[in-house]
RNA sequence: GCCGCUGUGAUGAAAUUGGCAAACAUGCGGGACUCAAAAUCCCGUGGGGGCAACCCCUUGUCGGUUCAAGUCCGACCAGCGGCACCA
């Protein structure tokens, strides 16, 4: 009887299909399991081998779960809509719509090959008519509770899939899906509101148990910041008014020297005739509007602007007037669109500033707080204030600076020290310098203000706030005192080139006062407030919000999350339901009154089917293909009965996907109801028990179904705001190290490894190669040492159960019946727990491991293996290998229920064994005999032995003995593990 | 630049959360079976030393805490991922 996995797996496919073996009772479950994998989408080159190992992966969980007497329903569906399927049909010439459903084919025989315990019969795709109507009805409602909107502004152009794209779908400038790069139009579009969700959305993310990775990206892409919203006032001959900015740093308004305002700001227009160079700034504006997004980044750090001439922006802090500039490094999107600029503080006004030369004035004195040993700050001590001084003393021929070590405590630093009573900054750094270094003759050439210092001071155990003025000198000449014996204790003094000395100085503070000799950057930190009238002395955190209060701004929140840009001028996706009337619009009619002339598809007319267009090719305007089909934009105005336009674009992929798992449960019994779905099944099967799917789609699809998901809740649909509970991204797997693509020829292809292998042995080496949330490389080698393991476990059980099975009838030596510390009963019970425990955690690699140690275990020891055990064998394997398990089973069940029974049991449907944990406490344990922790000896000892009886038999053993002498200064006991003597 | 993750044999990876580092597999070497090969089975396999029982070293690098560190703390190096002219 050779293991011939075609055959059989063949033959349980079919069999589980006809018993409906993995078909939930949707209205009657009493332990509903909803156990989802992220939606694939039909693609030309079929299933891939990284989404076969996504799909077992959950298919591996649920078989557990299956077992463990939840009703499982594991669905599966195609996302056949979107641009993948219809460039694919573009390149090839074939019609989405015709060829789609051989793809569709294809990818549903693949997927069924697999082995996974899917329920057919719910299965959806997201291009049936029946389905997108409700995509369609999505929207109509979105945009009846005004959360679909028509706007005009630059919006994401991808120049080879000719179509908008969402801020989602760009990554790095570059279009996500075919990596071209994307430019700015200006066009009008529809857009969901996700905005107003943005707060819960992060908020949310506390409470769901996702993989971390997930969320942190998710939360970046949200981008919260807090700042302030504050008004300026706009002086011109013409008239007053004013202008509003965003910052994140209102403390540093004191400093604030000039405002710049985004090309796209629509104050420019607004000011028109106030501005004197308006000629001069259209061109710039003009020109910074139509440079691509990535050329815009491209360009760097070098800055370009233009003033405004003609009128000025009052500072509310200190009622300076002070310059407007426009500039493209301030983006339209963000904030306000216009920002209140401070070179002394900000990387970016600094480098403006300095380029038109505009005042740049220092209102943040930085405040340094030591963060490494030696020195970091003890909690539990108070601050000793104290002002000193930091001296960069240059040499009197050389480009050289002075810098000491210090020999108490690990510290590099320039000449530094207290300011005594009486003494000027200058008359203190002189006498150090001199204390320091012996040189008689320094010239004080600059003051570069005070630098604050936190730090522990080692030598004089104490916790210091110091007030630093930093003061620049260059020697004369060489005239040098000795040294006093004392301070030669204390440092070693070296010379060093200024690049050597940065990287030599350890306190980031001395480091600082190198840089601000130069004058190279600005301070971004926090600090205390300078020159910033009644505010000056204060710590910038407090000084934000009371700056704040002074100039009467607000304290707010920006994010970076924008709104959902959905309509695609493409062919191959759901037409968006909405109709345009001309003659309303003139009248000021409409659905929502802030958008005249639109109104929504009846919901009685949906859906709005996506007609047979011959060219489907996209025109590459701002117009999909449907505008060129009269039959399908000429419509009558749901109004006012005149003639209308359809609306010819259609929806953006992701929302085909963003709520397909509500749909799944109700695909039956749904058909005809006013929602999508069946509410009182939603309410038994959802949210979605456990979600797994690839870490690419963060910030996308999962974005989108929680907003829907949310959306829903609040309109009363559903009783939840949070479709995944708990998420779980799955690693990458890959191909000689590299990204598995086309175009790099190295796509594995699942169906070549299954008809060589057979499906079980493809499942099990994919669970077997990584951790499942981590990815690997494919390794064809590595299926060899499964496919041994499935030979004998083959064997294995067909010796047990057509050979020994008979003759032990009356033996009642198998599971359960065992002596308390029989060794096959321990390892059996250990192996229960450990496959159990590792497959709830996603860790299927240790769960084979412990299997193949089972097997290995059990067959070194034939003679006391029963028919019982190799049936609980079968139970733990049977979530990986559903084939090989499942022939096994029935061929030992038949023999165990006698020739009588007919009726066909699967043993996925079998309950899941449970261990005893009396069984897995082992009466000796192995037992390790250390000496100064190092370990000396392993023996075997009885559990639960004493202290005195583990010295006692330490004292027999000879690697112990030698090494012991008869009182050891400290020994370390921790029972049925281990005892460390310590000597000295 | 900011945020996060990961560094363990030739390779994929384990390590009951601080307690025998390298389980399980792959690969490689040797042997058995065979006319031969494949398959299968057995033995060996981190590095160094010793005739040997055994000994020493080893988890990216350096330092620290501890009786004991792959695991905790600090610095650095390398790789991967997210965000990024976001005020």
């Amino acid at each position: 009887m050779r293991y011939d996995p075609k055959k059989i797996e063949a033959r349980w496919q079919k069999k589980w299909l006809a018993d409906k073996t993995y078909e939930p009772d949707f209205k009657h479950a009493k332990k509903p399991f909803y156990n989802l994998m992220m939606f694939p989408y039909t693609s030309a080159e079929g299933l891939h081998i990284g989404g076969m190992r996504t799909f077992t992966g959950v298919d591996i969980y649920g078989r557990l779960k299956r077992m463990q007497g939840y009703d499982v329903f594991e669905p599966i569906g195609l996302d056949a809509f979107g641009i993948h399927s219809e460039n694919y049909g573009l390149k090839t010439g074939r019609h989405p719509m015709t060829y789609g459903r051989v793809l569709e084919k294809n990818f549903y025989r693949q997927l069924a090959m697999m082995g996974n315990g899917f329920a057919w019969d719910e299965r959806l795709e997201t291009n049936d008519a029946e389905y997108y109507r409700w995509t369609q009805w999505i929207f109509v409602q979105m945009f009846k509770r005004g959360l679909a909107y028509r706007k005009k502004q630059a919006v994401n152009w991808c120049p080879s899939c000719k179509t908008v794209l969402a801020d989602e779908q760009v990554i790095a400038g570059e279009c996500e899906r075919c990596g071209s790069v994307v430019v700015k139009k200006e066009l009008e579009q529809w857009f969901f509101r996700i905005t107003q969700y943005t707060e819960r959305l992060l908020q949310n993310l506390e409470k769901i148990d996702w993989s971390e990775r997930v969320k942190i990206a998710q939360k970046n892409w949200i981008g919260k910041s807090e700042g302030a919203m504050i008004k300026f006032k706009v002086k011109s001959d013409v008239k007053n008014d004013d202008i509003e900015v965003f910052t994140t740093r209102p403390d540093t308004l004191f400093g604030a020297t000039y405002l710049v305002v985004a090309p796209e700001h629509e104050f420019i227009e607004s000011h028109k005739s106030q501005i004197t160079n308006y000629v001069q700034v259209v061109a710039y504006v003009k020109k910074a509007r139509t440079k691509a997004e990535a050329d815009r980044i491209a360009a760097g750090k070098e800055k370009t602007g233009v003033e405004l001439k003609g009128i000025k922006a009052i500072n509310p802090a200190n009622n300076e007037e002070i310059s407007i500039f426009v500039a493209d490094y301030v983006l339209g999107s963000y904030g306000t669109g216009a920002i209140m600029a401070v070179p002394a503080h900000d990387e970016r006004d600094f480098a403006f500033a300095k380029k038109y030369k505009i005042a740049n004035r220092q209102v943040i004195e930085p405040v340094f707080i030591q963060t490494t040993e030696p020195g970091i700050v003890r909690k539990d001590l108070p601050f000793e204030h104290r002002d000193a001084i930091i001296a960069i003393v240059k040499h009197w021929s050389e480009e050289k600076y002075i810098g000491l070590k210090w020999k108490t405590v690990a510290w590099q630093t320039l000449v530094t020290g207290g300011i005594e009573k009486g003494q000027t900054a200058e008359e203190a750094a002189k006498a150090e310098i001199r204390e320091e270094a012996g040189f008689l003759h320094p010239k004080l050439i600059a003051d570069l203000g005070i630098i604050h210092g936190k730090w522990y001071h080692v030598p004089k155990q104490v916790n210091r706030f110091g007030h630093a003025r930093a003061l620049y000198f260059e020697l004369q000449d060489g005239a040098r005192e000795a040294i006093s014996e004392a301070e030669q204790k204390n440092h070693d003094m070296f010379w060093f080139s200024k690049e050597d000395l940065e990287k030599f100085l350890s306190p980031e503070s001395h480091r600082w006062a190198l840089a601000i000799l130069d004058r190279s950057r600005a301070y971004t930190g926090d600090g205390i407030l300078t020159h910033s009238g009644s505010f000056t002395g204060m710590d910038s955190e407090e000084a934000k919000w009371e700056i704040t209060k002074f100039v009467r701004g607000k304290r707010v929140s920006q994010y970076h999350l924008r709104d959902w840009l959905l309509s695609r001028q493409r062919y191959w996706g759901p037409p968006i339901p909405m109709i345009f009337c001309e003659v309303c619009k003139n009248t000021g009619r409409g659905e929502r009154p802030e958008m005249p002339g639109w109104y929504a598809v009846p919901e009685k007319n949906l859906p709005v089917k996506l007609p047979f267009v011959k060219d489907f090719r996209p025109t590459g305007t701002d117009q999909s293909p449907l505008a060129s089909v009269a039959t399908f934009y000429k419509v009558r105005c749901p109004k006012c009965k005149k003639m209308a336009r359809r609306e010819t674009d259609v929806s953006d992929t992701f929302l085909d996907s963003a709520w397909y798992f509500l749909r799944y449960p109700s695909t039956r019994s749904a058909r005809s109801g006013q929602v999508p779905w069946d509410q009182e099944i939603t309410k038994k099967w959802l949210p979605v028990s456990i979600y797994i799917g690839g870490a690419e789609h963060s910030v996308l699809h999962l974005m989108y179904s929680r907003f829907l998901t949310m959306a829903f809740c609040d309109w009363k649909l559903l009783k939840f705001e949070e479709p995944f509970p708990k998420f779980r991204a799955h690693g990458l797997i890959t191909k000689d190290g590299a990204k598995m693509s086309k175009s790099k020829g190295n796509v594995v292809n699942p169906d070549d490894y299954i008809r060589a292998y057979g499906a079980d042995a493809v499942r099990m080496y994919l669970a077997f190669l990584a951790p499942f949330e981590q990815g690997g490389d494919f390794r064809d080698t590595g299926i060899r040492g499964i496919t041994r393991f499935l030979e004998r476990v083959w064997k294995f059980a067909h010796k047990v159960i057509m050979i020994r099975q008979p003759a032990e009838k009356n033996l009642k030596r198998s599971f359960g019946h065992r002596p308390q510390d029989d060794a096959l009963q321990i390892i059996l019970h250990k192996t229960i727990k450990k496959v159990t425990e590792d497959i709830e955690n996603l860790q299927y690699n240790t769960a084979i491991s412990a299997l193949m140690i089972l097997l290995n275990e059990v067959e070194a020891s034939q003679n006391a293996v029963g028919a019982e055990d190799i049936k609980i064998f079968l139970k733990l394997l049977a979530p990986f290998a559903p084939h090989i398990t499942e022939e096994l089973w029935q061929k030992s069940g038949n023999r165990e229920l006698g020739a009588g029974s007919r009726k066909f049991r699967s043993i996925h449907r079998e309950a899941w064994p449970k261990y005893n944990p009396r069984f897995i406490q082992e009466n000796m344990v192995d037992f390790i005999f250390q000496i100064n922790g190092k370990t000396r000896v392993v023996i075997e000892i009885k559990r639960g032995s004493s202290q005195q009886e583990a010295t006692r038999l330490a004292r027999n053993l000879d690697a112990v003995k030698q090494r012991l002498p008869s009182e050891p200064t400290r020994v370390i006991f921790i029972p049925d593990k281990l005892i460390n003597f310590v000597v000295q």
